[in-house]
DNA sequence: AATGAATGAGAGTTCATTCAT
DNA sequence: TATGAATGAACTCTCATTCAT
């Protein structure tokens, strides 16, 4: 029975990521969430507070598988900082593209969400700043990374970036190598961190 | 009267720019520009087609703006690639910042114009991409630029990079200086891009 | 001067026709019959009071000609009975297909006003009505026409068919012969009229 | 639950076919077709896909019915052409006075319909034609009616004619014995088809 | 007299959410 | 728990009418 009741939320949940990502969060009507659940709109409600609440739900999902991964690597002591920033940029792949159409929704209300009252959300997205922060300020410590980089700016830069290449392939996976792209942007990233 | 129709439909312009900013397109309500903007909410309609039209009509201005500015680069001959690089990233943040506030809408709702039928400002997109694999081109040719790079990769890396920083900036001015957010972002395409 | 203003006043009102004919009171808008006018749609209000007085006033004056000429019939000493009627049902042919247009207006949104306060046209109508009364009784005194029959059934179904014919052919002129519909038409009045 | 379901959307269809019949189709507001069948307005859209197919229901309805009715009776072999007349007559009468309201609806509203695309309620009413047509056409063949009568010309007379007295009775029951007017438009018929 | 920018009441329709069953 | 009928706030857009010029 247990089991039964996270299949059905859990059937919702994939539902509204399967629709947020091909129509947007507010182009999408609840209705055609239950639909494609298989589902009556009514019981949406049973398992969740309301369609921002399945928003949320999705979305604090990611964050937080990312936010710990980041931060697993830039704990790891058997990586230099290089490593872990590769490593980081990899996971970040990684986690948008494991689910692609869960990353596109991500991606796209990013930026919504931070003006709403997400908090815990926004929480795990400055937890994950921290992350590379710290693992920034070693590499600087360390000699490995030029210490003229503002790591914010930096990390912002470097996170809009992979997020527009995500997106353009999530949205037409054909129309991107997602490999390569991945290779590339680790290339970006390194030579924009290392000493010139 | 004289100088009046102009100013009236501007002004709504504004207020829908403003508007469009804080709130999102989706969110904001034709009575709130229109409040905004002190004219009656039918005003709007004088002026304008119907929502999507403002939206469409202060997006595919900028992108206009930038497209061109970008072009007059790539086609100056005084430059050298790499100065020409630099400069285009001087004016994407000089287009985004002189309005921040359109700035802002631009980059929040971009993509979702992609998915829709927004052809001419999409078109604009598609142009301004161009001036820079041009650009890119021509650097390889001269030997400046590394030609393991894929210009489209970078293009978008460095275009999400910049939305990312600019997004930032235009929510919350203070909390990022925009010069020095700048010359690091010049920074960062100068290392990722020339020869190792 | 006076002729300038009359012929404005007639060329609004004889676009106001047309609309009306095309599309219908209600799905014509002010604009509409400002352009056919080639006058701007603020100077339809100086003619006159507002939509609906358009209508009434163009109404009004197909009833006052058509009741005019049906009393003169219906006063006529040289015409017996029979005679009167058949001239009655040429002359509603008559002034319905003149200006077919029109016709197809009164036709067409005579059954509304009805039910409003215009009751200047529907005066009009019943004046009408009292004409063909008038005939019909002396029809009945002399012997002509059949006692049994109610003048006013009579004359609503007359008045009935004939506007339905009229109709068809101003919404289709070619698909049927009007001459040799008003010859139907009067043939039928005078078979049910005359004793059997 | 159980009889519920379709007794809600007859009280919306009921409360239309009311205000319809009182005010005329644009006349009439959504809200007012709620109130009047004690619903919230939007319930309105959970019966009817929107304020025209309401109208599409009720009028296809009627149409439907007298079209079946009189393609019985024209197939009747125990029936005179004549006597078919005749019936046909009193089906009109007994249709469109059954649900007075609905009548005046279908009559009211019935010209504006063939200008729009309600193909089915005009393909009906076509279909209604053809009933009578093929009843006249038999009168003629058996030596009871005139040939000289053109049988489109006489069929629109007719309707037009019963469609006017109906209106008129419906708009003002007192005003007019429709019993009466019932016999009188079957003599006016009779003494128009056959032979002189 | 003529204009057309401005107005704003008002209409149809949508859809997240509730709740009786 | 699951359902889906019912709700009504909310929203975009229309258009007859007014009035400053």
């Amino acid at each position: 029975m247990r089991l039964k009741k996270d299949q059905k939320a859990q059937a919702i949940l994939q539902a509204a990521i399967k629709m947020f990502a091909e129509k947007g969060y507010h182009q999408t009507k609840i209705t055609e969430i239950a639909d494609t659940a298989n589902v009556a709109h009514g019981t949406v409600y049973t398992y969740f507070k309301n369609k921002e609440d399945l928003l949320y739900n999705m979305i604090s999902k990611l964050w937080e598988k990312l936010s710990l991964t980041l931060e697993e690597i830039s704990n790891n002591p058997d990586l230099d900082p290089l490593q872990k920033v590769q490593k980081m940029v990899d996971a970040v792949f990684d986690v948008f593209t494991s689910d692609s159409k869960l990353g596109l929704v991500v991606i796209k209300e990013h930026n919504q969400l931070r003006k709403k009252g997400m908090d815990a959300s926004v929480g795990e997205y400055e937890h994950l700043l921290n992350s590379f922060s710290h693992t920034f300020e070693q590499g600087v410590a360390e000699g490995f990374f030029d210490p003229t980089i503002d790591p914010d700016t930096f990390l912002h830069f470097v996170f809009g970036g992979l997020s527009q290449l995500i997106h353009r392939w999530a949205n037409d996976p054909r129309s991107l190598n997602i490999q390569k792209v991945k290779e590339q942007s680790k290339y970006f990233v390194q030579q924009s961190l290392i000493k010139g």
